[in-house]
DNA sequence: GCAAATTTGTCCGTATGTATC
DNA sequence: AGATACATACGGACAAATTTG
């Protein structure tokens, strides 16, 4: 077995945590420029490509920003580290990815339910009104359209439905499972016309739900939102 | 401005798409080795650096592990990146520290209280009497202890929790906010004995709830675990 | 136990592309 | 348009870790 712990830690590792620990003591917010790479090469004691390679991972978790020809700053701390690694996820598993849609779905009808009370407390007549033209609009980007306009539209839905309860992390959590969702599902679906006027008709339901102040009829309507996704897994799951 | 729109993309990034295109193409799993360094340069046409530098991007999203001196292979697709960054995000935040500890509790909270039907029927007797022992274990190591094992037998507590509801990825999600809570909490706590006890005690209701089966006790009792944190939250939020 | 082979880790020098002034 | 500053990319060399004979 043998604990697997290297006497020496990795010189990129090194970096990596004292950049983070650079921006931690000067107190940097999203934006802030960093030091050149050849600062933080002297700096830190490294060469270029440690310095490179510890700036990639601090990237690829958007705890750091990187211009070409212009600097390195301060990451926006964005949840795309999460989006992108349980898109792979779920892309990966061949025989399992049913089961890692079940999941998915799972978890954002988690998020919506356990907020009903939250939401329909929290959203204001405007964002009512925001949230009804919405759905119009997947209603008219739906009988016509290329089904794109119907996927931006269910995106700001659900990112406004979210957005008015004061939790960042909620709001950026439930879209960024949309996010992965919205990449992993065509695998599977393939939405006949009467699923889309279903999913339409139950979002309408959300905002009658949430315009009455009815938390109860909030969660129905969520769940009747993601009964043809769940009719498809189960489908799928029969199948094999 | 100009939508700062790279005519070249990034080589690094095609590099890093094409290897996960190779873990796709040939259906790879966890564990299973990939081509060295050297290979992966001339079948992507990039220099080493590139390619490390790739490398590097894919093992920060857990979807590549390196071990030196051996080889690169697939990776197991955790939640580590999750985990670093929002610990990240709560560490840097000087000010709004007790916000994003707010939410994260929230989340914990969120997961927990939406789960309770499941849990409580997924719960088998030989699960419930584990978690007996982990709150005997609480409560032995918080009076006597360093607090470092009651730390441990919470972890394993909440893990135990969520483990049996045949949902993998509402599981690691719960796990990896704890892990970022055990590490951010810190900053702001220091509890009392008196609410370590409660804390404990509040373990145990929950352990209570799922035996007697009863949904709504097992919520309450959630909410009783996290009341102490949701007090000291308060008391800083009121400092400022 | 040792030595060789393989693979990743680190360093350096140089040339190129890009953004700003 | 030119100059400057910076990140991007390349190639070669040596060090460190692991496995195997």
């Amino acid at each position: 077995m043998s604990g697997t712990r290297p006497a020496r830690p990795l010189l990129r590792q090194e970096v990596a945590d004292g950049i983070k620990r650079y921006i931690l003591q000067n107190r940097l917010h999203p934006g802030d420029p960093l030091p050149t790479e050849t600062e933080l090469c002297e700096a830190l004691g490294a060469s270029r490509s440690s310095v490179r390679e510890a700036v990639k991972i601090l990237h690829a978790l958007d705890i750091v920003e990187v211009r070409h020809g212009h600097g390195t700053y301060v990451g926006h701390l964005s949840l795309s580290a999460l989006v992108e690694s349980l898109t792979f996820r779920g892309l990966l598993s061949p025989d399992d990815d049913v089961q890692v849609l079940a999941d998915l779905v799972d978890v954002r009808e988690l998020f919506e339910r356990g907020m009903a009370e939250r939401i329909v407390a929290s959203l204001s007549g405007e964002q009512l009104d925001a949230l009804e033209r919405l759905v119009t609009r997947m209603s008219d980007s739906g009988v016509g359209g290329d089904g794109q306009g119907l996927i931006e539209a269910d995106r700001a839905f659900h990112a406004l439905l979210v957005a008015p309860l004061g939790n960042d992390l909620m709001g950026q959590l439930s879209m960024a499972f949309w996010d992965v969702y919205a990449i992993v599902a065509p695998q599977i679906e393939g939405f006949t016309h009467t699923e889309q006027a279903e999913t339409v008709a139950a979002h309408h339901s959300i905002v009658t739900a949430a315009r009455a102040g009815d938390p109860v009829a909030f969660v129905q309507a969520i769940g009747e939102h993601y009964a043809p996704v769940r009719r498809r897994i189960s489908e799928a799951r029969a199948r094999s």
